[in-house]
RNA sequence: GGGCCUCUAGCUCAAUGGCAGAGCUGCGGACUUUUAAUCCGUAGGUUCUCGGUUCGAGUCCGAGGGGGCCCA
């Protein structure tokens, strides 16, 4: 709200009309007695309770039951003597209201004319009866405006502005029924996980959000100031090197549930905080964890949609059931070039295969980037079906142990699903010294201007020094997984995405 | 970072360089069974901002801001 907007309401003048005309009548019930914005209504019944109770009443006819219930107005019909409203519950249940003349007396009925409107919560009471139409109703003998809205509603039947429903995700909730849903969908999913999660004996902790030092993910991570200490702190970019320093103390099924910030781009499929999960298991593999990542995103597709099965927002359906394929990164590159590449493959030779598929190749890159870059240029449009792609080049992968039979690569799968990374998982690196070895290289990256690149965390490094057992991992985005399941855009999988300032 | 598109009434959108409009919403009226009712009347604008060209700019030009799409 602009500062213009704030003064005007003081005295209305400035305002368009129709919220001037709402601010009339809110004064008017105030100089009438009558608040405008309720402690409560003595409710009996929830809409969904009257619908569930008195559905099977036949057209026209009167239940002889009086009830109170409330709602918020979504739609009001005057016809002379007679007027009726819908008002919709927070679970997105309708249920009319008719308030007739005969009823209501002949005041209280030109009071709801006068001060009542569409956005408004009210409060009614009165006997349940089905319309000559067969509508469910109330037949009010009393009602109140319980809150007042302001601001009229946008009309309902026309598509919000994408900028609007985003930036006003409160009015979208409002006017539409999807934004609801996938509210709820969201909260289902995060619960599907936890309770799998937890049925696999994994505990769930809480890592710090600000930290000393970044680390977990290569990412240029935010940077804020704590006065105290006057230290810099930055917004942690992964929670795995805590994550991890608690399987070393004896936690060692774990998982946290919570946000990470990456001060990157913002676009269709990245938001600079998202939320993610991160598991890890002792005694497993990265097939382990892999086996754990599928179960979690089946049983998550079944927690909204009964069925491995889901229905996306354009209508179709995607099947994310059984079993899913796996390819490894340099076979399906190979494959995708027609020669084969390997981790062994000299940088002059991947420079070549990228000039020849139209590829720019950043100077900063080894081979290993360079060999992960093309297999994102020429394969990933291709994965639609979920797919595993295992053992990525250990230039990449920082945190993650070394193939069991290939050197130079490690233990990691991405997850691809519609195209899209999903999640990934790998052996755990837990030789404290190999550890040691790399994070030096990444600082010596990170001292040549890499600033996605991490320094070396001597306390992470001491944790581990006290024996890590045999770990598997993984990380998967939670908005990712909506995106997944029903196929929306990340703006709308997350409530409240990051938008510039008005 | 580059290219393209876009910003007009509460909402969704129109308007060859020539009086800024429609539908819904709102307001006044008619109607005791409406479901996006119908009928009569009526109000509502910093056309994102600043500057320029022009007799005249929502429209053309420049700069800036917001949003979107594509590419890297």
């Amino acid at each position: 709200m602009t500062e213009h907007e704030q003064d005007s309401t003081e005295t209305g003048d400035d305002l368009p009309e129709q919220m001037k005309i709402r601010r009339e009548k809110r004064a008017a019930l105030l100089a009438e007695g009558k608040e405008p914005y309720a402690l409560g209504y003595p409710r009996t019944h929830s809409l969904a309770e009257l619908r569930g109770l008195f559905g099977g009443l036949a057209d026209g006819e009167s239940s002889g039951v009086t009830v109170s219930t409330t709602g918020r107005v979504i739609f009001v019909r005057l016809a002379g003597k007679l007027a009726f409203a819908r008002l919709r519950d927070g679970d997105g249940t309708e249920f009319q209201v008719m308030l007739s003349q005969g009823k209501v007396g002949e005041e209280a009925l030109a009071e709801w004319k006068r001060l009542a409107d569409i956005g408004d919560h009210i409060g009614v009471t009165g006997e349940v009866v089905s319309s000559k139409r067969g509508e469910l109703s109330v037949m009010a003998d009393s009602f109140q405006i319980t809150g007042k809205a302001l601001r009229p509603l946008p009309v309902a039947h026309k598509a919000l502005a994408e900028e609007t429903r985003v930036r006003q995700r409160y009015v979208d909730l409002i006017v539409r029924p999807e934004a609801r849903d996938t509210v709820r969908n969201r909260a289902r999913v995060v619960k599907s996980l936890r309770d799998q999660l937890d049925a696999e004996s994994f505990i769930e902790v809480e890592t710090p959000m600000m930290q000393v030092q970044p680390g977990g993910a290569t990412a240029r991570p935010f940077v804020t100031h704590m006065n105290a200490y006057d230290i810099d702190l930055y917004l942690r970019i992964a929670p795995e090197l805590y994550l991890k320093r608690c399987v070393v103390g004896g936690i060692d099924r774990v998982f946290e549930i919570n946000r990470n910030f990456r001060n990157e781009g913002a676009d269709s499929s990245h938001s600079p905080e998202f939320a993610m999960l991160e598991a890890y298991r002792s005694y497993g593999d990265y097939r382990t964890i892999g086996a754990l990542t599928k179960s979690l995103i089946q049983g998550a597709a079944r927690s909204v949609f009964g069925s491995e099965t889901v229905v996306l927002a354009d209508g179709s359906e995607y099947d994310l059931g059984g079993e899913w394929a796996e390819i490894t990164l340099f076979g399906s590159l190979s494959e995708a070039l027609g020669e084969t590449v390997t981790v062994d493959t000299p940088y002059d030779v991947l420079v070549a295969y990228a000039d020849k598929v139209g590829l720019g190749v950043d100077p900063k890159w080894g081979p290993g980037k360079l060999a992960e870059e093309l297999f994102e240029h020429l394969v990933v449009d291709g994965l639609h079906a979920p797919t595993f792609v295992l053992d990525y080049p250990e230039e990449t992968s920082p945190l993650v142990r070394g193939h069991r039979t290939t050197p130079g690569l490690t233990e990691k799968w991405d997850l691809y699903v519609r195209g899209f990374e999903l999640a990934t998982g790998y052996s755990e690196l837990i030789d404290p010294v190999i550890q040691r070895e790399r994070m030096e290289a990444q600082a010596r990256q990170a001292a040549k201007g890499d600033d996605e690149a991490m320094g070396v965390d001597e306390d992470f490094l001491r944790a581990m020094e006290y024996g890590m057992p045999p770990l598997c991992g993984m990380g998967m985005g939670i908005d990712r997984l909506l995106m997944a399941l029903t196929g929306l855009g990340i703006r709308e999988t997350i409530l409240f995405p990051l938008v510039k300032p008005e």
